[in-house]
DNA sequence: GGGCCTACTATCACATTTGATAGTACAAAT
DNA sequence: ATTTGTACTATCAAATGTGATAGTAGGCCC
């Protein structure tokens, strides 16, 4: 599914990876579970993205080890995706990816740790 | 030039800067180069990019506040483009995806730090 | 044996991105 | 008046990415 990187260029190369429009959703996704998650479950909790779409993404990132795909022979049978080492080892940058995000893209964003006041105004990430 | 961002998400937001063929190649060679550059500079240094293209992505570069156009009324007046802060704090982000991409795309890759022997396979990034 | 659950695939269409090529606009130098 | 250097823009075309909708395939349950 995945070419060759388009460059030889290392950024090029991890960008190539992480480009797509559902696919950092689907990594954060299954980070935050913590747990293999199925095919439904994980689209259910995607809210715009069509079936053939979510597919395309889950192949790509499965082409690029990023997640591992695995059919296990259930009565119906069912598909768990998890995340690969390869894939863990992108979410210090997407974390970091964030950061920035709220830094430069959402300065007004106000970011809850711990208790919330009833008078602060609210946002979520 | 560049809508909002997709979703309220941050690394949406984060993605969406950076993404574009040429973007981080751009960035990248501003951030070697120290000073601000020139139209024609800069091109010179990106092999096969048009100037259509090019403009393009120093546009939106320029919209999502990562660089700056400066006109400057010379001799036959000339453009110098810069990083700006907001630029600059995307190069430790960068740097990551760069060693990302050297550790898991091209895992044969081997860096020199230091005088090469003549016996060492030879690569550059 | 009909419906349900699982995980998809087929088809078609549209939107966005990237590209090659040629040409423009303006000032300065000759 | 023509050439040079600067920084682009216009036009057309192709490639790539994204989407909605419906349908498929196989096993289980009743």
């Amino acid at each position: 599914m995945r070419k060759a990187p388009r460059t030889d260029c290392a950024i090029d190369a991890a960008m190539s990876v992480i480009e797509g429009r559902w696919k950092t959703v689907i990594i954060c996704i299954l980070a935050k579970n913590g747990a293999p998650m199925r095919f439904n479950q994980l689209i259910s909790r995607i809210d715009g993205i069509s079936p053939r779409i979510f597919t395309l993404q889950l192949k790509e990132l499965e082409s690029d080890g990023i997640i591992f795909r695995n059919v296990r022979s259930t009565s119906p049978k069912c598909v768990e995706y998890s995340l690969t080492d390869k894939g863990n080892s992108l979410l210090p940058i997407l974390a970091q990816l964030a950061e920035w995000g709220l830094q430069h893209m959402f300065p007004n964003m106000v970011v809850f740790e711990g208790e919330a006041d009833s008078e602060s105004e609210k946002a979520t990430v």
